[in-house]
DNA sequence: TGTTATGTATAAGAATCTTATGTATATTTG
DNA sequence: CAAATATACATAAGATTCTTATACATAACA
């Protein structure tokens, strides 16, 4: 994940996100889709993504589907049924943390609330 | 700083931000405030705070300040002039990457954006 | 008198990321 | 047509940030 210290810790959130919404999604197309989505601001890098595929597959929240286009190789993963509820508690937090940071820097806001 | 991973990386932010707020604020001080704000969702550990505190000085974001009150010491942290200017542009990355996290987690909302 | 609150500090280890490197095929561009 | 770029996966070394545990010390409370 290139940029800042900020989004240390959100890269397994945003790919189970990803996944929920696309069904199933191979690692390149990850990055290319976050990179669009953020408009070029966030790239994820090849050296935190892999690893990060790997230890959610390991832990039950993604499965994996091998598949061969153009002659190149394709790792598409998808959500489990454990991993789809987990998602659920994890956009939750995410919110939380969202809801905390802009009370946090923004506390007259956050009194409108 | 307990709870979850996505507040890696937020805690300098944070730092700044309620120094940039109340003038100069003392460690313990900090902890105290973060747990109110958050409504005691959000516990900013010792092991996180203290070092994370001596790094901003030895960065030049900080200066400290010590006094003893009720014979118990304290350390009065404060923004320097480029610590000032600095939680400019932190902020405006915080906004940027809450942006970025509200445009993933909830696409159709950022649309009407 | 023991526990909780106040107040600072560090060390060991875990988790997450960056940077660099490696392998391989397909496509575009000069 | 050769070189660069895009596609596609992977890992290893090191940096950074955090948790957990521990340490010291005073004040207040039960």
């Amino acid at each position: 994940m290139k940029n800042l210290q900020l989004y240390k810790g959100s890269l397994n959130t945003i790919i189970m996100k990803l996944l929920e919404e696309n069904g199933k999604m191979y690692g390149y197309e990850i990055t290319q889709k976050v990179k669009a989505i953020t408009q070029g601001e966030l790239n994820i890098t090849e050296g935190a993504l892999y690893p990060a595929l790997h230890k959610l597959e390991a832990e039950g929240i993604l499965d994996v589907e091998i598949a061969k286009v153009d002659n190149r190789m394709r790792k598409y993963y998808k959500l489990t049924e454990a991993g789809t509820k987990e998602t659920v508690n994890r956009l939750a937090e995410l919110e939380d943390f969202i809801k905390n940071m802009q009370s946090l820097v923004n506390p007259k806001l956050s009194l409108e609330f």
